[in-house]
RNA sequence: GCCCCCGUCGUCUAGCCAGGUUAGGACACCGCCCUUUCAAGGCGGCGGCAUGGGUUCAAGUCCCGUCGGGGGCGCCA
């Protein structure tokens, strides 16, 4: 059975690389009935934090990436990696070090080298006598592995074949001089006592990959497959980060991108179904997903598209979905206010979705219809409000004010037939009309917003803005 | 410095593995249409196979070089 995980350090947010891994490791396993595994790589003390752990499954459900075994924190399986570097050492493929950093740090000056310099292995000579005078002084020791002679390679189910010479690899640590295992150490045995099938995660692992194939053989085990996913690029063309903007995945849902189009721009980064379409439901991609169709080259992170999906996505939203993903960007009195009367809103909300980027935009454009007192915004009234203005909606408000049925076609032609009495435009009318009912220099057809507000609301509305607004 | 990977419009991509397409779609941008506004929608435009060579009747597709970009080389993960 196919089984994946995803394996976060919860040293930062949840960031968009992290949240693309997470994705193509969830598509993966539910295309293929497998199972999603969720680990959370604290061994880190210095860097690992307990809120962000909580706060990298909050994006997780948040992006509806339900996982069915976990989370595992790694810091309270410290006793297998332990046990299983001992076991190395027992077995002569793996010794203790007793370098400190500053020391190694020393000789990778003095070598010359720099970066190229690999640990020269001092700690595997040891005498008996250097052992034990470093025993007595209870120096802090590591445990290092050995990395043995030849070649070591893989398929790469994304890239292909990946190949590296051992002598490139230096004799990495394993369990760090304070008894916290290394990232390797740590992948591999959980990885292997989890029983994960594919390794699906970010290419910058590429060349951790050799390293922790030549352990899985050290200990005996089956190594499973893996999957590097390219690298999200900057618009820059540099690895994406801070430095472009935001890009923890919970900032873009503070700025009311919806999770699915976070999703679906996500999953079509280095990856598409091939077909003329432009998103898709959870259920539709994981129908489509196949880690044969990832593409091998960096995709560049473009916040335009993500934004237009996002309008898209909103505009197609039923009301009442749309509705449960506005409720954050409400205010407390205004989501009350809502409660009361959710068919009304609606019919709003199908009104106002087509044209929102983000659901920030519909919260605030809801908080219209809801509220009466709104302000009336300075553009609106510069384009809108010109003399006259009010003349023309003292009439209207006659005429409203006696029109029965009250709805959007009468409502239209009651209009259009004082404009043409006055001898003016109906835009002349339609416009402050517009201004005085929601404040607003745009909006949907008008006679549809009058027929939702419904005729004393649009009454009162007209009466406030001959009462506030100038001449 | 050393090792490796990638390269189709500005961006995301289809096409490449199994050579023959007017190189297709989408975002962005620009026009026009629709229209009370703004969107949406429709129509059209702009714009690309990084580059040089080779193989071949034929190369975006196969091979090599160059250039450009990216990644890795921690007691970080």
């Amino acid at each position: 059975m196919v089984k994946v995980r995803f394996a976060p350090s919860p040293t930062g947010h949840l960031h968009v690389g992290g949240a693309r891994t997470a994705l193509f490791n969830w598509l993966f396993a539910r295309k293929n009935s497998g199972k999603f595994v969720l680990r959370i790589e604290d061994t880190d003390l210095q860097r690992s934090s307990q809120e962000m752990s909580f706060e990298i499954l909050n994006a997780l459900r948040w992006l509806r990436l339900e996982w069915d075994e976990g989370p595992f924190y790694q810091s309270k399986r410290l006793h297998l990696y332990r046990r299983m570097a001992e076991r190395l050492v027992e077995e002569g493929k793996a010794y203790y070090c007793y370098c400190t950093k500053e020391e190694i740090e020393e000789r990778r000056k003095a070598s010359g080298k720099g970066r190229a310099w690999k640990y020269d292995r001092r700690c595997l000579h040891l005498t008996e006598e250097e052992r034990k005078k470093f025993e007595e002084e209870a120096r802090p020791k590591a445990i290092r592995f050995l990395v043995p002679e030849g070649m070591t390679e893989f398929e790469d189910l994304i890239l292909g074949k990946v190949s590296v010479k051992n002598q490139d690899i230096e004799d990495f640590v394993l369990l760090k001089s304070d008894g916290y295992p290394t990232y390797h150490l740590s992948v591999v045995v959980d990885d292997h006592l989890m029983k994960i099938t594919h390794v699906i995660r970010g290419a910058d692992h590429i060349y951790n990959t050799p390293k922790q194939i030549l352990l899985y053989k050290a200990l005996g085990w089956e190594p499973p497959l893996f999957a590097h996913l390219p690298l999200i690029l900057g618009p820059d063309r540099k690895k994406l980060s801070k430095r472009h903007g935001e890009t923890s995945v919970l900032a873009f849902k503070q700025k009311g991108i919806t999770s699915l189009a976070m999703v679906n721009f996500l999953a079509q980064l280095s990856w598409s179904p091939g077909e003329d379409r432009d998103f898709y439901t959870m259920e539709e991609l994981v129908e489509r997903f196949s880690l044969e169709k990832v593409k091998k080259s960096n995709p560049v992170f473009d916040l335009d598209k993500l934004a237009w999906l996002n309008s898209r996505i909103i505009s197609s939203m039923k009301p009442e979905d749309l509705w449960e993903e506005v409720l954050p960007f409400l205010e407390e009195k205004i989501r009350k206010r809502a409660e009361e009367r959710k068919e009304w809103v609606f019919r709003v909300l199908n009104l106002i979705k087509e044209r929102s980027r983000d659901l920030r935009e519909v919260g605030e454009k809801l908080e219209r219809y809801l509220v009466r007192d709104f302000q009336y915004k300075e553009d609106a009234l510069k384009k809108h409000w010109k003399p006259g203005a009010k003349e023309g909606l003292r009439r209207l408000l006659e005429e409203y004010r006696a029109l029965e049925p009250f709805n959007a076609q009468t409502a239209e032609s009651s209009l259009r037939n004082l404009a043409e009495e006055m001898g003016v435009k109906a835009a002349s009318l339609i416009h402050p009309l517009r201004v005085a009912l929601l404040g607003e220099r745009v909006s949907p057809p008008i006679f549809d917003v009058v027929e939702v507000l419904g005729k004393d609301e649009v009454l009162l509305r007209i009466e406030r803005a001959l009462e506030e607004l100038p001449d």
